[in-house]
DNA sequence: TCTGGGGTCCTAGGACCC
DNA sequence: TCTGGGGTCCTAGGACCC
């Protein structure tokens, strides 16, 4: 917890549906829901004029449609959503280097880092004011909710206490008897469960929860839940605003209108699946060791079947062979709701396939002299093919020491520049061979040194 | 025909190694 | 040879968030 309220959340009001009401005029000051309109579809954000009639976030569809008939149902235009956030994102790191969005509608600021003559009250109310207005102008006209406190907890409890369209701002010394009568469900991670377990202790305040010794929370929820509730029921809260989070997991799942029950349908939409996680790793440049599937029955019960590879993978052909041997395991006979496949335990980039698809023998006999910087890290091999973000094309010609050499060599400049970069430098990324449903699949590789 | 999709983090048990 | 402990990796499930 900071001394100054230097901590600020802003939170898009009912975005999805709000970016709907903008860009269609006729939906203005009407209920519009946006989320999956099929049989199993749940609501993604409300309008408020659709929470007026009991429309909630995660309410299946048709429980929304039986609330709200005459609503405008839609389903989502990310693009649009995705161009706004991007204004918002923009308008905020503007304003300070250290944003940490949340999702596409929700980000923290660290006013520490912003430009601001000192951290008073009166300055950072009437920063917040101008920063709300601002928001407004980028986005055509949708709202945000704001809140600024001693911390991200008090920052994002505060953003809550208005809206829409307000701004809380909660004064340094204020946050435990602004904490103290609400609900357990304030602090983050209090969900469905963890309620209801302190509620069985007789804990359904934060005042309530404050009196828990640490002993008897760590009993009730486990020793990082139990620590983590006891510092934040004292508003005890000095996680940092980070502007970057390193990716852990790329997946990709479906829920099907019927459940399926033809095991070749399942393995058709397993590699079709495969090959979207796997086109998205390439396009980030990742690659990963741990390939998952997701299996929900008829029943809801979920079932998770996982394998890691000696070295990690961005293959379609590798993601989808190793998911449909998972799903050989499984008995699916009553029938499947969703399928999902996933790839963890990622690396910056790729060993596995570098050199054609089965060759185990050339993954293990990776020259000794080559240093990987981690066990999950494989080092730039001389010879793969690489790209650069702004030269291009090219191969690793030696690497050591952190740093790895790379000539610009193609089929176009065949005598290229060399030049050297960090290995951890991000222009810097392995070059795949195109495959079916990559963007751009024209491209010839580039010579390989001989 | 109740119950999405994309994530993160935690727990617990077993294998394996030192 | 027996016994124990600690650390890491892997797997499965669950809670939670937006």
């Amino acid at each position: 917890m900071r001394a100054q309220a230097s901590v600020l959340h802003l939170d898009l009001d009912a975005f999805f549906a709000a970016v709907e009401q903008r860009d269609k005029p006729s939906l203005r000051g009407k209920p519009v829901v946006v989320g999956g309109v099929g049989g199993r579809g749940v609501v993604a954000t409300a309008s408020y004029e659709a929470r007026k009639y009991g429309v909630r976030s995660a309410m299946s569809t048709r429980e929304a449609r039986s609330r709200c008939p005459h609503a405008a149902f839609l389903t989502g235009r990310f693009h649009a959503y995705r161009d706004s956030s991007n204004a918002v994102m923009g308008l905020l790191r503007s304003v300070s280097p250290l944003v940490e969005p949340l999702s596409l509608d929700e980000a923290f600021v660290d006013l520490e880092r912003a430009d601001l003559p000192d951290l008073d009250l009166p300055t950072v109310t009437a920063f917040a004011e101008t920063l709300r207005q601002r928001v407004r102008e980028v986005t055509d006209g949708l709202t945000a909710s704001v809140g600024v406190g001693s911390s991200k907890f008090i920052a994002k409890v505060a953003s809550e206490l208005d809206k829409p369209d307000g701004l809380t701002v909660v004064a340094p010394g204020t946050e435990v008897e602004l904490l103290r009568p609400m609900h357990v469900t304030v602090i983050p991670g209090v969900g469905p469960a963890t309620a209801e377990r302190l509620r069985r202790a007789g804990i359904h305040t934060v005042a309530e929860l404050e009196s828990v010794s640490l002993d008897e929370l760590v009993r009730l929820v486990g020793k990082a839940h139990g620590t983590g509730l006891f510092h934040l029921a004292r508003a005890d809260d000095d996680r940092p605003v980070l502007a970057e989070r390193e990716t852990k997991s790329v997946s990709v799942e479906g829920t099907y209108e019927t459940d399926l029950t033809d095991r070749k349908l399942m393995e058709g939409l397993l590699t079709r699946q495969a090959g979207e996680v796997a086109t998205r790793l390439r396009k980030h440049g990742l690659s990963g060791r741990t390939v998952t599937i997701k299996v929900r029955l008829h029943d809801f019960t979920t079932l998770n079947r996982s394998s890691t590879l000696p070295s990690p993978t961005d293959s379609t052909a590798t993601v989808a062979r190793v998911a449909r041997a998972l799903l050989a395991d499984l008995d699916t006979s009553g029938g499947v709701r969703l399928l999902g496949v996933g790839v963890s335990g990622l690396a910056d980039w790729i060993q596995d396939d570098l050199f054609g698809e089965s060759d185990p023998e050339v993954v293990e006999e990776e020259p000794a002299h080559v240093e990987a910087p981690s066990s999950r890290r494989t080092a730039w091999a001389p010879g793969i093919d690489v790209v650069h973000a702004e030269m291009g094309r090219g191969w690793v010609w030696g690497s050591g020491r952190g740093v790895v050499t790379v000539r610009f060599e193609t089929a176009d400049t065949p005598a290229g520049p060399v030049r050297s970069y960090p290995v951890d430098d991000p222009e810097l990324t392995v070059w795949r061979p195109p495959e079916p449903g990559d963007a751009e699949n024209s491209m010839a590789p580039p010579p390989r040194p001989t």
